[in-house]
DNA sequence: ATTTATTTTTAGGTTTGTCTAAATTTATTT
DNA sequence: AAATAAATTTAGACAAACCTAAAAATAAAT
């Protein structure tokens, strides 16, 4: 089994996120994920089609080989585990968890990660919803829906939370709404798009398209 | 606080090991130590004392300013609550997890080790039995005595091996012999330094010498 | 269909951590 | 005390991963 450096292995993760958007992947985009300039990019990806990780022409887009696609589910294999165990066993909140799984994620031996799984029993969904490829790369998608698509009055659970940017953290805080709430929509207004939610024993509330199109849940 | 790299968290590391047993420390036994030539161990001793980390002078051996030291704590300290941690909680073996250590040592965040030491109720000793530095560096250092040195019909518990070859785990083995097991020792013989030891249940056995000086106890 | 703008690649350089081989310093022997 | 041996340092190179600036290819706009 080849072994990869941690540099290859955070282009090749990128990649795969990428193209989980894009079909096919730039340049550019792929040195704003990595946070280099393109021409490292360039040098990288010339590496990776020797070792035959990238589909990549001169000028071209490009996308993972099946091999590469392989290293990169077990890459986020190793991350969400981590995160899953920051949160689950050591108490951290969801949205600390991420910069330290990216350490963790490098970490190589795959006994270790085989134990690691076993010990939390083997989760699905890390805890920002994502879903966890399982030891041979499956990963388990369910059918999300966001607010905006939810059928009236059917309770759900909140499962992920698409835009994870702070500002959006701090308006969840104060709806009282995290991965696992439990809520339903009252009424969808036609106007402006904006959904009236009601969650257990709080008072209902109304939130905006385009906050509804970004907390999504499984019903 | 600096921040350093894993090249140099691996030399500092085994400075503070060498010094142990030698107190001053040669370019030869160090480059022995991190598997390195001896002209990387000049590059990399430069750079160091540049950061006020070792006391070098040119063609003398070096030791470890205070500062150096404390980054050494730091290192072992995580190396050893992570080997804790694959022991107890994911149920490595004890001899499975010093090289999964020695990646999972230079994982940066304080929060994570912090978290770790809380979650594993901190910890004193290591499955080896060595001593995990605090978070302040103090390390709980118990008289340990070795076989060859043990008052006679005592019982104690077995502590810590110094010799952690393969060949001395097979003898340990078979012995039932591991980090724990509570024993006394019956009989020395002046003769050749050979001791007799009885655990609970198992018959008398004799160890050489050379062995009872790898075995450590407290009583 | 040219021109202009954007994207990608090349060329040459930097840093980190390593190496080999030669030179220098320290230690050991005779 | 001089000669030899051992340890250490310097000098020059190399690979990985990055950079800047210029050149080349592709895409967009007039």
């Amino acid at each position: 089994m080849l072994k990869f450096s941690i540099s290859e292995e955070n282009y090749i993760k990128s990649i795969f996120h990428l193209q989980e958007m894009h079909d096919t992947v730039s340049a550019t985009m792929l040195s704003l994920a990595v946070n280099t300039k393109a021409a490292s990019v360039t040098d990288m990806l010339k590496k990776l089609h020797l070792k035959k990780i990238v589909n990549y022409r001169p000028y071209k887009n490009f996308t993972l080989t099946e091999p590469g696609n392989k290293i990169a589910l077990e890459v986020i294999r190793k991350h969400r585990l981590w995160e899953y165990f920051l949160v689950n066993k050591l108490g951290f909140k969801w949205d600390e968890v991420h910069v330290i799984a990216e350490e963790l994620e490098h970490i190589s031996s795959t006994a270790l990660i085989q134990r690691l799984d076993d010990y939390l029993e083997h989760p699905c969904f890390d805890p920002h919803g994502d879903p966890i490829p399982d030891k041979h790369g499956k990963i388990k998608t369910l059918k999300q829906t966001n607010l905006a698509g939810l059928p009236l009055k059917k309770f759900a659970a909140v499962s992920y939370i698409k835009d994870q940017s702070v500002q959006m953290l701090e308006l969840l805080k104060h709806y009282h709404i995290s991965i696992g709430t439990k809520l339903r929509v009252n009424k969808r207004f036609v106007f402006d798009g904006s959904v009236e939610i009601k969650i257990d024993k709080l008072p209902v509330a109304v939130l905006s398209e385009q906050v509804a199109k970004n907390i999504f849940c499984i019903a």
